[in-house]
DNA sequence: TATGAATGAGTGTTCATTCAT
DNA sequence: CATGAATGAACACTCATTCAT
């Protein structure tokens, strides 16, 4: 018999360290070579896991992804409303290596989908769902009276993805600035924001 | 007799379609031969005017934020306070077909700041230009009573960038939801934000 | 207690499947990992039937020729002089699925005969032992006068066999001029030409 | 100025290496880098001069094509009828270095039409024209009584062709069997065939 | 006996870059 | 000034083969 290896196990490992190496360097700097030399395995070994290199990129994309969702799955656990969105803004924003990395491989894809209509199908798709998250919690803090009255949650979902996606991508391109402080503050603002109402876009007049 | 030609016109005509290649195709393809043949020049005559591809490139991101803020200043000229940055708002997001190139490729390249310190002084820089620009809008504003007392203006300009990144890469990734009419509702609401003061953002309570 | 398995049955089998790989996409796309996967064994057990990989191509050459006398055998069962000919004529044109795939791999392995002397040697062999055998059957034809007087055995055996190389390998690449029906006219006029002695060729005047 | 090559000359001597090459070690030694070790050149330059590798390779066999016809034109130049059938079966007949590397080569991509319907096309089209010369040879034989009356020029050309491309196949793999003795009689049997009429093929009675 | 994990050589290809002309 | 010939490094990928289990 074969040594017995866990194929998930370890399509999971050689994902997560692509993952980390496109962070770390770009993704054109995530060779096949460069990723079977971090990780010890010859470069063959790669093809036992993967169809081919679009695979593994994928995949690395997937697992940054899941290790995303679990994270904000652990910290909204039990929370609702406010709470939860309190948490999950914690969870997304590039406080710890964790988000950061998966913030610059966000950027990198979002990227790519610019003109990989694939790509662009996968992470508008997320995009959504995250945003449908931030609705659900907006949705359960009105009932609660947890955020004023005046609020929408669609369109407060919608201006709260893309004011955490500027803040975020901000804070790669300009550390400095927007540090941790600067976004904890700025997570805190939003919060309270919508508690007090002032997150009640008024209508557009056009 | 040599030719005469002119240099600095042919090195922008170059990092022009370098620019439009990258928006295009991605970074990947923007490759001295298929700029080469896009030009019609030979792939020689490219060394001649950058010392090598990095600064192809980088003149390319020169050329198009040069083109941007021309754009900008087109369109602000004679305006100021809040009409500046209405009119700032319609040359920034993504409503055309050059304003979309721009963030094409700003996208990309913010990615690239992520690894490379050069590109992140550069970006990084720009970023905070722009928000001067906000901010000296806003400033001018108030002055003149155009936007609400409440609204810092410091707060407000780091606010509409964030928020104007954010719904301008949206607008890449998820191009049906976050269309053209999306974006003018959006800007227009931005302004009126302003106007009636509910963008004047409480102090968050750590 | 070792599971029971009839060797030489399965070797058959890798062999076969392995000439109709070679006849289906050539000898490039015989690999084992293919072979593995059509036959649904694991490459590591190719190995243990097969020294290498020269030793499995070899024997897929030995199948199918071992398969092409069997068959010519059964034709040619209980007859002699013209009429085995005539079966064996029947046997060997590219007629049926079988002697189709039989030229496609013959052709494959005489071209790799041109330059391997050990493939030579084997396929030089055959085609002597082919040849021997329509000289055979055209003795004993003469002994029954079923073929002119002035024909010589030795003479049409060769060239029975160049021409019988030269119309199936043509059939091969020129499937629509040189057809099923062309084939059968063909070998019909091949044995017609020996009865009637126009097959007796004429010393050559050097 | 850059250096002056002539780009016809250098791709036709490219080709004939790989030509060589092919005919020497077989299609899958006339690698990139070995076709590039032999030429003195560096391996990059062959993307030069060609699109990739299946455009060299078209290349040389389209070379050595072009090298066959120009020697039967060549051998052929003033002849007509049997002379003329007769100096391109001397030309043909793998007698010489040249004719034997062109048979090599051929019997390849003959293999290679099998399962490639663009090379069944291509070398389907060069056998029905070579059969051709050879029809038109007999037609004009015929008018001069060159050959047997009863000689159909169609029928016999056919034949011819057969008979031709399968001595010249056996050639190769049997050289000590059908040495250049044996094709040089085996020519002039032919010829001498058509002459007497021996070759005038009876109706097959099926 | 059988498996499949692991290796590394070899392939075509793309590319930025150098440099003689 | 400008060309494009030439180079060689790097890439993804395929494959036969080895070997511990």
């Amino acid at each position: 018999m074969p040594k017995i290896v866990d194929h998930d196990e370890r399509r999971e490992f050689l994902a997560s360290v692509s993952a980390e190496l496109i962070a770390e360097h770009g993704l054109e700097r995530a060779t096949i070579r460069e990723i079977a030399a971090r990780t010890g395995f010859s470069r063959g070994v790669i093809e036992h896991y993967f169809d081919d290199k679009d695979h593994l990129i994928t995949m690395a994309v997937v697992w940054v992804n899941d290790r995303y969702i679990r994270r904000e799955q652990q910290a909204t656990a039990g929370k609702e409303g406010l709470a939860a969105l309190a948490a999950r803004l914690q969870c997304v924003l590039p406080l710890d290596r964790e988000a950061v990395q998966e913030w610059k491989i966000r950027l990198r894809f979002w990227s790519e989908a610019t003109y990989h209509e694939d790509m662009q199908k996968i992470l508008g798709g997320r995009l959504r769902l995250s945003r449908e998250r931030y609705c659900q919690d907006l949705r359960l803090a009105l009932e609660r009276d947890e955020v004023a009255a005046g609020v929408d949650p669609e369109r407060a979902a919608h201006r709260l993805s893309h004011v955490i996606s500027g803040v975020s991508v901000h804070a790669l391109i300009a550390p400095a600035v927007y540090n941790r402080r600067y976004l904890k503050e700025f997570a805190a603002g939003l919060i309270e924001e919508l508690r007090s109402g002032h997150g009640a876009l008024p209508e557009p007049t056009l």
